[in-house]
RNA sequence: UGGGGCGUGGCCAAGUGGUUAAGGCACCGGGUUUUGAUCCCGGCAUCGGAGGUUCGAAUCCUCCCGCCCCAGCCA
């Protein structure tokens, strides 16, 4: 939106001449998801399309529901959508829309199609049609009903309306081309009867709307300049605009499709997000491994840096798949610019400071951010007990300073904002596991240099024994194994990695996150960026403090 | 196979006859650093293939190859 350098994309560039030919005064575009799921990643990128150039053209975007088909549909997925547009674009103030509000009018323009000769009641049951509709390669031939009489047809189509006609009877045909090389122009279905109450008309109609028959009409009712979809409604183009040629429509809108987005690693399909829902796989639709706007959300990733990853993505008519990392470097970006830091120990170890006197309490009071003033400050309580990450702390001496920069028995390693400590000795318990270890700090040296001879190895986190506050981690990984679940022959259930949620119980944090709300940020240094979560289902104590990683530090060094 | 669309480095992608073929991600070196993070510096392609037009082509033409979408009374 503010990159003046970003070049135009080719629907910008489309807008542009329209402009500059006088053929649009406003630009109007919509987002038209129909309500049979939750948003997902690649619906973000059509958001950001549809709702970014209605912004930048000072037009409007339309939240459209494309309601058509009742035995899909569900309100718990309109409140759903709604949600997650409002918090991916929480400046929007467009209308929503129903195509259902336009039954009543899609209705008569379809009497009026009959009434010009150009569609039909067809009693061509769905196996007879199929045949009849040619292949491929062969053409398609008229059904025996194509000729049928318009006062017939009208009064057909009433009974099918009114109930008096079978579920798979009788469908309402346009009458185009049954030798077309496009399959979508011979004769396509308008109407068909789905004896099925619909969640906002309620029972009212028998018969509902295709989606040909019904997107463009939409599209002009709402004077909808650009109607942007994705490449697989290409086919469907030339029937969208015979529509609007052929029907008395207040506005002649025009398709354009653009790529959509797939990124490795993820399935982006409703139906395979439903079944690993409907089938246990996940928590939910808002389960923190999910591609869903919602679980991305509970996970801890920023909306801002949903709209910039998007802002990242080509408008094109390429079909590539972008790689995760792409999407996580985003997500790094955002986090690491806005996100507080604080201290959690995953896998704490006691360590007791021998020269630090048991009832000295020390508060260091550091940067809520190491560059960012405005994020305030937090203060750490200090004592002569602390936790440690057992990941810290080795026993083995050999290891070279630039392979290990922790911990090492008889060596020094700096607390992150706080003292210098050596390693003296370790406590076992009867398993023979390090229950304890017995350091000591190095004087002065809180926000000091250390004195000459003595070099930490490096910086590790820590956090007070006695005031700390007890937390559940909980560590995603990819819900994959393969870049392409998908792919091919593939059954993505089989490539679901049994290994993408570790619940870590016991974890300690700082006090002051004993206040962190679903959807504040932190950086927990050296680990990674975490949000609480806003669901702690699996906690074991009720309302447990628990944390979703949202997502790791880089880790360049290896081992 | 009929129709529609697409092919620029590992991934995404600018480029619309004359540029040393942008940029981002990833990766590989190096520097700074009280986060092995961040940050900084450097490295990393002749454009699906073959012909042709032209003084000059990723950009124009021809043929070939590959991938995606369409045969729901789904959207």
């Amino acid at each position: 939106m503010t990159d003046i350098d970003k070049p135009i994309n080719f629907i910008q560039q489309v807008i542009n001449a329209d402009l500059e030919a006088g053929t649009v005064k406003k630009v109007i575009t919509r987002f038209p998801p129909e309500p049979n799921g939750y948003l997902h990643i690649g619906h973000a990128k059509s958001i950001c399309v549809n709702f970014g150039i209605a912004e930048q053209y000072d037009g409007a975007c339309n939240l459209r529901f494309d309601d058509t088909n009742p035995a899909k549909e569900d309100e718990e997925y309109v409140h759903a959508i709604i949600e997650d547009v409002r918090w991916l674009w929480p400046q929007w103030q467009g209308d929503i829309c129903y195509a259902s509000n336009y039954f009543d009018q899609l209705y008569s323009w379809a009497q009026y199609l009959i009434n010009e000769g150009k569609a039909y009641v067809c009693e061509l049951n769905a196996v007879d049609m199929r045949e009849y509709r040619g292949t491929l390669t062969e053409v398609g031939k008229n059904s025996p009903f194509r000729d049928r009489s318009a006062s017939e047809s009208l009064a057909l189509l009433e009974q099918m309306k009114v109930g008096e006609i079978d579920e798979g009877r009788m469908t309402l045909r346009a009458k185009i081309d049954m030798a077309s090389p496009n399959i979508n122009m011979r004769d396509p279905v308008m109407y068909r009867i789905k004896k099925m109450a619909h969640q906002r008309t309620g029972d009212k109609w028998n018969i509902y709307p295709s989606y040909d028959f019904a997107h463009g009409q939409e599209d002009a009712i709402e004077a909808v300049s650009h109607s942007i979809c994705t490449l697989e409604f290409a086919a469907n183009r030339p029937l969208y605009e015979w529509f609007v040629a052929n029907l008395p429509l207040p506005s002649t809108p025009h398709q354009y499709e653009f790529g959509r987005l797939n990124l490795n690693y993820t399935v982006t399909s409703k139906r395979k997000l439903k079944q690993l829902v409907d089938e246990n796989h996940v928590e939910g639709w808002d389960d923190p491994r999910m591609p869903t706007i919602s679980g991305l959300r509970r996970r801890g990733v920023s909306a801002h840096s949903i709209r910039e990853f998007c802002d990242s993505l080509a408008v094109a008519k390429t079909d590539g798949v972008v790689d995760i990392a792409q999407f996580e470097h985003f997500i790094r970006d955002d986090l690491n610019n806005n996100a507080c830091r604080a201290m959690c120990v995953i896998n704490p170890v006691l360590v007791t400071l021998t020269n630090y006197s048991a009832d000295k309490n020390e508060e260091f009071v550091v940067p809520g951010h190491p560059n960012r003033d405005d994020l305030g400050e937090r203060s750490l309580p200090f004592s002569s007990q602390i936790y440690i990450d057992r990941n810290d702390f080795s026993e083995d001496t050999t290891l070279s300073r630039k392979k290990f920069k922790r911990l090492v028995i008889g060596d020094y390693v700096r607390l992150r904002s706080a003292y210098i400590i050596r390693a003296d000795e370790v406590i076992r318990d009867a398993s023979g596991e390090i229950s304890e270890i017995i350091a000591s700090i190095v004087p002065d040296t809180v926000g000091q240099d250390a004195p000459e001879g003595i070099k930490a190895r490096g910086v590790i986190h820590w956090v007070s024994a006695s005031k700390s506050a007890d937390c559940t981690v909980k560590i995603y990984d990819r819900l994959f194994n393969k870049a392409a679940p998908d792919a091919g022959d593939e059954n993505f259930l089989d490539n679901i990695n049994p290994e993408s949620l570790k619940v870590i119980e016991g974890c300690k944090v700082e006090v002051g996150l004993l206040d962190a709300q679903a959807g504040d940020h932190y950086q927990f240094e050296r680990e990674g960026y975490f949000t609480r979560d806003s669901k702690s289902t699996r906690d074991s104590k009720g309302s447990e403090l628990a944390f979703n990683c949202t997502i790791g530090l880089r880790d360049n060094w290896k081992a």
